[in-house]
DNA sequence: CCTTATTATCTTGACGTCAAGATAATGAAT
DNA sequence: ATTCATTATCTTGACGTCAAGATAATAAGG
């Protein structure tokens, strides 16, 4: 019957919440907080292999955004920030490090001179070529424990509990 | 077959690095890109209810830990810091907004001139508590639109997950 | 007793993030 | 043309977090 031998750090949580107050239903809080752990233990997995790259991941999550959208690598800040879920003050300073390092270079717009385009340079190319082969390798490794059905089926729930918020 | 209809945001990255990267298996950046985001959309619904309450979800992680624990409602820094994945530093900055906000008060321990207790006030008590329910009521909201048997099923699979890196 | 290692907490300095608002250019309507 | 709203980006100030190290008390071994 049951596959799940151990208490985790989880069940420790609710066990003590059903103790203290018993009238509170606390399985909403038990997938919220594995949810959470589980993001939290990933991103810091994330973070160490692309720090071995010399990128944190806010650094990585602008580069690969760049690099997917395919040549000639440029996109401007506001369609930067359509894509990964940061303020614009955030995107701002974001491209101010990644400029400074040399991974991407503004560019005026002469035909809209209140927007420029972020580009990519070839040095920014090459580091995320090499980053996102990294990190998908890490992510490879990050979810090998978990069966393929396993996967299969962790993808749809979650796809279908995202959407209630996109 | 399909009960998934549409393309979400995730899908429109993985296209974008099947076109541009065929030779990448991208299948475990779709789990973890929609577990990441689906973290972000939840942290920020439960931060906006707590704020509701007056408390950030930093402050509230801690209040939370010292009134789940019990009678008398007190523990030490280093108790709080097995309990919740923050560093010492940063949990030494949350009781020290606490104890300015009145929630909770540094005890010194008359056994151990090294360490502290943190005790939850009459204030912190009663904030907590009314804060609890509305977050427990908030968490109850935002997994309404699964079914019963997809959140007996996410939790299974987050519990398995989860135990990887626990 | 000393000395040394360990434990418990706090301090410091650097980051990344956000909300709110500032700046500046463009578009729309008369 | 002029005004007004909109769009695009950047600035500012405040937070929360972390790693690394500082401080101080206790425990353990000789």
């Amino acid at each position: 019957m049951s596959e799940d031998r151990k208490l985790d750090h989880v069940d420790k949580i609710l066990a003590q919440w059903r103790r203290e107050r018993p009238d509170l239903d606390v399985e909403p809080m038990g997938i919220l907080g594995r949810l959470k752990r589980l993001s939290t233990h990933l991103g810091r997995e994330v973070e160490a292999v692309l720090m071995q790259q010399g990128l944190s991941s806010s650094a990585f999550d602008v580069l690969a955004t760049l690099r997917r959208a395919g040549s000639p690598h440029r996109l401007s800040p506001g369609e930067l920030l359509e894509m990964t879920m940061v303020s614009s003050g955030t995107m701002t300073n974001r491209i101010d490090q990644l400029e400074k390092a040399g991974y991407v270079e503004r560019i005026l717009n002469p035909e809209d001179r209140r927007s420029v385009l972020i580009a990519l340079t070839e040095k920014g190319l090459a580091t995320v070529e090499t980053a996102v082969d990294a990190h998908v390798a890490n992510q490879h490794r990050l979810s090998q424990n978990l069966s393929a059905a396993d996967k299969a089926e962790l993808d749809r729930l979650l796809r279908k509990f995202l959407a209630d918020f996109e």
